[in-house]
DNA sequence: TTGTAAAGTGAGTAATCACTCACTCATGAC
DNA sequence: GTCATGAGTGAGTGATTACTCACTTTACAA
């Protein structure tokens, strides 16, 4: 058992342990804070929607700024940790041959990754510039880990010679930049399009630009 | 004198009505909603730190959110406007022969209206997402008649050649994520690179990532 | 059945919130 | 000099805030 599996049990166990009222807190705090916000969102509105008392809610929350951890810290260590690394297995155990490939698999991974917490990462992504712990959070558990596999990947391709001899940031910067481009489009302007043909041309686009 | 040369002296003669107290309070306003949002920062607050009594703020805005408002809208009404117009009409007045020179031209002028904008650039990304008066005014000013405008710029490249036959919001969505991606690489990651190189390489990879 | 620890409660608290209002002050027209 | 007007003030408002605490209920092992 690895350590990543070990940590993510552990945790689906705590979740088996938490209460229908501890669950009906988180709930109601996610919905409200990525709503309102974390600091237009008073305690007392949380306890109301979740049904409890307000005090239920500091039983488990020693404050307010806990419950927004709580809320959002799970999404970087449950998630992004293990998904990253199960990517970087299959492109060196050559489950993908080409770059190509390994950003189909990408984009379809995220995507799934998207839907299912797309609460969590709106309210993460909005209250990401007022605290440092979140900021922290995310450089210890995504910008380190992540971005030092990521440079392996590329330079892998690189030797391969499907793409151009530039810093691996930099493609890894020009990547991202155009797959967040993708999902912004549309997850927050909410576009109506086909979404296939977008996908192929998103990616041809990038093989183009990033070709030798 | 065009319309929007109309209400940008408007706006520029309102300003130096503006006493001191109440340029205090916009100042003191925008550094605090920046530092720690809107909803977080307390009309006290501001008092005190533009030199002020709390009454002085609101003999001069209704409320708090009119106070957000006159820091946020001006920044799309004033700014945004006349750069975009000035844009297209050098593109079809053919100061701009290729796509490549368009986008560094871009690059530059967007730099420099960063550079000088980024509180309330901040304090706008930050507040957009609750507030459905900003999503409006953006709608309104941006959305609406930049995005016609580019659609017109990309489809007189496209005929020039210069382009790959793709939809022009496509167009637009691709180089738009690499241009943004290299800014929040800049200004929210701060990182320290050789920027001269890193633009060549950016507008590289977009020029071959949209060639035909 | 009983003992006990955790879960849950809701009235209560001091602090802070956005906002008001009766007032003073400064400026300039007459 | 006087009067009108808008800028500026700061104590005061009721509402709301995050959080506490003495208490009750629930779950379950002995």
């Amino acid at each position: 058992m690895t350590e990543q599996n070990h940590l993510l049990e552990e945790m689906l166990q705590e979740d088996e342990k938490l209460t229908d009222k501890q669950r009906q807190i988180l709930i109601a705090a996610t919905e409200m804070f990525a709503e309102k916000g974390f600091a237009a969102t008073s305690t007392n509105e949380i306890a109301k929607k979740a049904g409890v008392a307000e005090g239920t809610i500091f039983r488990h929350y020693k404050t307010k700024k806990d419950l927004l951890l709580s809320v959002v810290s799970p999404l970087m260590v449950k998630m992004i940790g293990p998904i990253i690394i199960k990517d970087l297995n299959k492109v060196l155990d050559k489950d993908f041959d080409h770059y190509e490939e390994f950003l189909w698999a990408m984009i379809k991974n995220r995507q799934e990754f998207l839907e299912k917490n797309l609460k969590v990462i709106q309210i993460f992504l909005q209250e990401i510039p007022f605290h440092e712990e979140l900021r922290q959070q995310f450089i210890e558990h995504v910008g380190k880990k992540v971005l030092n596999r990521y440079i392996q990947i590329i330079e892998h391709y690189q030797i391969k010679g499907q793409i151009a001899k530039m810093p691996p940031t930099t493609v890894i910067r020009l990547t991202a930049s155009t797959l967040l481009g993708f999902f912004a489009t549309k997850y927050v302007f909410n576009v109506k399009w086909n979404e296939e043909a977008e996908i192929e041309q998103t990616i041809k686009f990038l093989m183009k630009g990033l070709a030798p």
